[in-house]
DNA sequence: CACCAAACTGGAAGCGTTTGCAGGCGAGGC
DNA sequence: GCCTCGCCTGCAAACGCTTCCAGTTTGGTG
């Protein structure tokens, strides 16, 4: 394995000369750079990534902490964010922090501060203050998407504000009868999302004027097959008929529309169903969604934390909302009368 | 940021001894190790991982090569090495190299020969020998998952006999209209396991004496949309309709479904169909598969991986055939009479 | 009780870069 | 023609650990 040395030998430069040639940094003369970079090649020299992080501090490397990979909207940020490092140079090391609790706490101390990575994404993961305050403490900034970070930057969309547009939409067609998928607790103490949605659905009924009921708030666990279990019982239980469900995601909103079909239900004839995510299924079964475009979430992320590691000084904490679009399809329509 | 160095001098030891009482390698005083503990702990002192990286040649972090992060296949795999580097204490640097080509290149010569990874793991990608060569010669061992790597050790399953499996068990209950829903060829190059499943399902065909007919193996890119859109004009297409369908993928198979649903073709009634992956929706579709567990496959990746790391020498290679479970669900019977 | 091996410890030499510093050299201004 | 400035270059000192080596202690054995 060729080192730097070698390199510098080869070309009859000095290592330092080499060094300056090949990241860049700092005045060398046009010949001196084509020297060492055709000796480099010559040697099929690749600098060692580990001496050139300890040396400058750099480590080109981030980390991604993701509470699953599995589902749609999880996997379409890693993707954004995978790219974004990808064609900035920077390596991505992703934490898949299934459970709660131990493995958590080993990543963070384990791993998040083991100087690897020069910054951090975390999706929908709610670190406390103190955590927060550790991480900055040694200078590595943290982007926090779908998820409160207070004192660290935020990328969000405005999940109160769409969910209430959501069921005003169903309201504006003239559903009363509007029941709600909720997400599932697991994530409770990280992921607040769904209770904000759900608090965005609350708002949008009681300022038309209809009613909250109980039974018509279901929890599934946010995959496609736990909504259509939730859905199963709520639409073949005993209690009056909803005719419009607001499904916290799209996922979820799939579930509920495989459990129509299978009551023999007509969606949207008579029985209306929007999510929220923009997944690509979504065109296939005619759903109407609100786009939150999670790969340009993560793009951005990365961009916001790059821009800041450049920089240099430590950045200002800001909290972006993230724009999206509202997807109106065939899966809502006015109710059956 | 306290170093290798304070806590020497707050436990009053030598840094040498900090560091073997630390890691757990060499030999040390029960006592030593305490003191050296506590002083460590008291400092909220983390080893610079780069440091240590450089000194020892070790990184515990093991590069991942994914082509997607969607498709349920994947997502598992992922998912299952990352759980057990995380127990291993291992970082995971993942690499989702979408498209072909320039990005593949500049993340094997820019990424895995940096030396940051001790070790890869390549999920249905086929590096040539030479690349596959170039990784073993700086001591990096490589498994391969789901694809051939011509010198590395691969885990896989018997795509051809398990496809063979799968038509056979159409043929046993009956159907002679059987068709093939194949992977795209994006992956044309790097993706040998849609034309491996394609040869078992003709072999098969051909040993029961079945016509393979042409318009009846459709190609779709994997995804249960492009799977629908392929299989509607499979299922509405003006040649004679197949009683059963042999799908590469559950997604596949599920977009199957569901464009035999929006005919009004019940399953499986009027058509059979086949998948192949176990992916957790299967059992909301009721649908027949071969169910090979990717979790447990990246799982026996990291395994092998790292017993070989730890054994020290250049392990051998060894190409391993992953177990895989038949699941019959509802969605085969005997074709409409 | 002497002796030897094994356990333990500390000093110091790396690991392969980056970068501060200072010296050298050529060009431009007076 | 001389001085200054700025570009270029090389030396050598980090960066923060690990580990070889050698020296010291401990425990066991004949």
């Amino acid at each position: 394995m060729a080192g730097i040395k070698d390199v510098a030998e080869r070309a009859g430069l000095s290592v330092a000369t080499v060094s300056r040639a090949l990241s860049g940094r700092g005045h060398v003369s046009p010949k001196s750079r084509a020297r060492a970079q055709a000796a480099a090649a010559d040697l099929g020299f690749v600098p060692s990534y580990q001496a050139s992080s300890l040396a400058s501090g750099r480590n080109y490397n981030i980390g991604l902490v993701v509470p699953s990979v599995h589902r749609w909207y999880f996997a379409s940020v890693v993707e954004g964010v995978s790219a974004a490092l990808l064609d900035a140079g920077y390596d991505l090391t992703l934490y898949n922090i299934t459970e709660r609790s131990a493995r958590r706490q080993s990543v963070l101390n384990d791993f998040l501060l083991r100087k690897r990575v020069d910054a951090v994404i975390a999706v929908a993961l709610a670190l406390t203050e103190s955590e927060i305050a550790q991480m900055l403490a040694i200078h590595r900034p943290i982007v926090g998407i779908g998820g409160p970070l207070p004192g660290a930057s935020t990328i969000r969309i405005d999940d109160h504000g769409l969910a209430e547009a959501a069921v005003n939409h169903l309201i504006r067609l003239g559903h009363t009868r509007i029941a709600h998928l909720t997400g599932d607790s697991t994530y409770e103490q990280d992921f607040k999302i769904p209770r904000t949605r759900l608090a965005g659905y609350e708002k949008a009924m009681l300022a038309a004027g209809l009613s909250v009921r109980p039974e018509w708030t279901v929890t599934a666990d946010f995959t496609v097959q736990g909504a259509y279990a939730a859905a199963r019982s709520l639409l073949g239980g005993v209690t009056e008929r909803p005719t419009a469900v607001f499904a916290a995601s799209d996922e979820m909103a799939i579930g509920t529309i495989l459990a129509a079909r299978d009551f023999g239900l007509r969606v949207p004839d008579d029985l209306s169903v929007i999510g929220m995510d923009g997944h690509e299924l979504g065109a296939l079964f005619g759903l109407t969604t609100i786009d939150q475009d999670p790969r340009g979430q993560g793009a951005l992320a990365v961009r916001l934390l790059l821009d800041g590691l450049d920089g240099g000084s430590d950045q200002e904490v800001l909290d972006t909302e993230y724009p999206t679009k509202f997807v109106i399809r065939s899966s809502t329509a006015v109710p059956p009368a």
